[in-house]
DNA sequence: GTGACATGTCGAATCGATTCGATACCGCGA
DNA sequence: TCGCGGTATCGAATCGATTCGACATGTCAC
């Protein structure tokens, strides 16, 4: 009973038929007789044949149908940020109805190793998406480009020849900072994203904020430039999870001159700074304003609404599968920058008195 | 530039070799002269040649190296939880190493709808992980059966011909419920994961209780049974989300005869009830014990540490990825329960004294 | 010197489907 | 009656690799 299963040419052999025909049968594309198509999908039924076997097809179609996720070096890490989940979930919703299906891809063999996974180099697909940007020069792009592997970047410096997706972060951060300066705002500290592969944590100097190698980190404390601030402090973080914000808080907060206000490059990081503040006795906003980025609701915070900038994560999702669309059908899409809101919460406000 | 990617014929028409040879030279199987091999290689190099097309090579072996991933009707809901994406990056974790990928499916094309995801049907995969058990009669499971694609079953019902994984929850539930009679409560309410695809959210009568379609949830159920524990009140929620914990504990605890403790089926949920109790002005454990199941710590609670059951996410994954593996041997591997354990937090204490 | 054996290379079959061009057959109008 | 257009079917080539058996060469022992 369990044969090897059975093929096309035994269901065309059982319903006399000719294999091309029976491939007609079940492709559709081609004139056939009804009466004929019947017998065919009988035969098919009696042998219990369950359609044609994707391996044939792919082949022979060049086409496996499959989109390559590169997600960061751990899921575990990626995927606690609800910000990945959404985004990914987006692109699954606009995927799935194309038929194609998303293949998980660690970037790298492990956590902080620049050897590139070996899937990258050899799974079967038609479209990458690099999900984090990457780092300039990095081996994953490096890899797909070499196969040829037609890619969509998201929050990435733009390539040549490599599809661009991302959000009006610069912007956004922007207008965060404007709004803490209208607020009367003088001492800004900031929380950042990880630097490069290395994810370190703790203050960063100049030497280090000039090295920084992840793109969206980068753009992200270039904001607060154009806003015309100059943080009193950056606070570099591994990864975008509550625990490191707290870390971060705790750590500015108890400085000599801590800051009136922090602003955090994610909700999840701002999250985690508020929880410090309340952990050290500070009020929010009364004594401390917080600012977060990426709009989503935390549970956690109780009553308080995180003053943050609001991005269109499903929409980036359907974006990025749109893109991936484009690069099937061989045209390069055009790069997109999805804009982004300030969204007032209710952790900022004006700074406290001055003690003078 | 763009030309058509080179084949192996090409490499092989390049190096002056035929095309078992430039084969040989790339994959090691047999023997090749150390020469012939560096002329191969130096065709290939020449030629942008990035090694073997895995879609000729998929189909000479049958296999595609693809490891389809069943998840709920919606990534997103899925995704929410820790506990699946801690159990998901087990299992790429394990799986990565093997040369084998995660290809994401949806169950059903939509929320709620028994419509089996077209991928289900037809993307090459050589094994199929089903995560969240799955209903009786699950078209999904039926779908795999007839496509004769081996399968992992995950926290479900045991099938004949169908590895299956899951943790002892049922004993894990029951030593829970065995703490809290130890604590003296008479009044034990629970909050379950949802019923069925109909994820309804509201208190369950017997006929309710008695349709439970979701194996997970009816053996979690079952524990309290095996403690000796007639719930006051069920309560079944649409989702393991925090929010649906929240308003089963509102429901529950402003009921007329209100529980002295909660159990809810997943953490998620009974940080929601915490939360829900917090809001009221109940003190828990004071007032109010509360008890979640996963073991995971979650932000958002202060200082309080659920009394939960710790399931080990990692080796669940692990032990999925190696099931997969006997299955890719053609072997069946044998069902396993794996254990879990009390871990007891400061959510839960005696009873509030009666106010007779 | 010859047979046994190892090594390296090649040709051809194979995996399971799709698709193009050829063929057979039909009815219909000229 | 012949030829034409359209429909249904078939045969064979094709996609890109792997793999088995055959063959040629070289080495070694007897």
């Amino acid at each position: 009973m369990s044969n090897p299963r059975p093929t096309l040419a035994d269901v065309a052999t059982s319903a006399r038929v000719s294999v091309s025909t029976a491939s007609l049968a079940f492709s559709g594309a081609g004139p056939i007789a009804a009466e004929t198509r019947r017998r065919v999908l009988a035969a098919a039924e009696e042998l219990g044949y369950s359609g044609p076997n994707p391996l044939g097809r792919q082949l022979r179609s060049g086409r496996s149908g499959i989109v390559g996720v590169i997600i960061g070096d751990a899921l575990r890490r990626s995927f606690r940020d609800p910000v990945s989940v959404q985004t990914l979930d987006g692109l699954v919703s606009t995927l799935g109805p194309l038929g194609l299906g998303v293949l998980l891809v660690p970037g790298s063999t492990a956590p902080g190793t620049p050897a590139v996974d070996p899937l990258v180099e050899s799974a079967a697909m038609d479209v990458a998406v690099i999900m984090w940007g990457g780092t300039a020069g990095d081996p994953v792009l490096a890899a797909l480009r070499r196969r040829g592997t037609p890619t969509v970047l998201v929050e990435g410096a733009p390539v040549e020849g490599v599809a661009a997706i991302g959000i009006d972060d610069r912007a956004g951060i922007a207008r965060l900072g404007a709004h803490l300066l209208e607020l009367g705002h003088e001492r800004i500290a900031t929380v950042t994203l990880a630097f490069s592969h290395d994810r370190r944590e703790g203050l960063a100097d100049a030497d280090r904020v000039a090295g920084i190698a992840w793109e969206i980190t980068r753009r992200r404390l270039a904001g607060l430039g154009d806003a015309g601030i100059t943080p009193v402090a950056i606070w570099e973080t591994p990864a975008s999870l509550v625990e490191h914000g707290t870390a971060a808080g705790r750590a500015l907060l108890t400085s000599p001159e801590p800051p009136t206000a922090i602003i955090a490059q994610s909700d999840l990081l701002a999250a985690g700074v508020v929880l410090a503040a309340r952990e050290l006795g500070l009020r929010v906003p009364q004594d401390l304003s917080v600012a977060g980025f990426d709009g989503r609701d935390l549970p956690g915070l109780g009553p308080d609404v995180l003053t943050s900038v609001a991005q269109p994560l499903a929409e980036k999702g359907a974006a990025i599968g749109h893109a991936v669309e484009a690069l099937l059908e061989g045209s390069m899409p055009l790069p997109q920058l999805l804009p982004v809101a300030l969204r007032p919460g209710t952790t900022t406000g004006p700074p406290p008195q001055k003690r003078s």
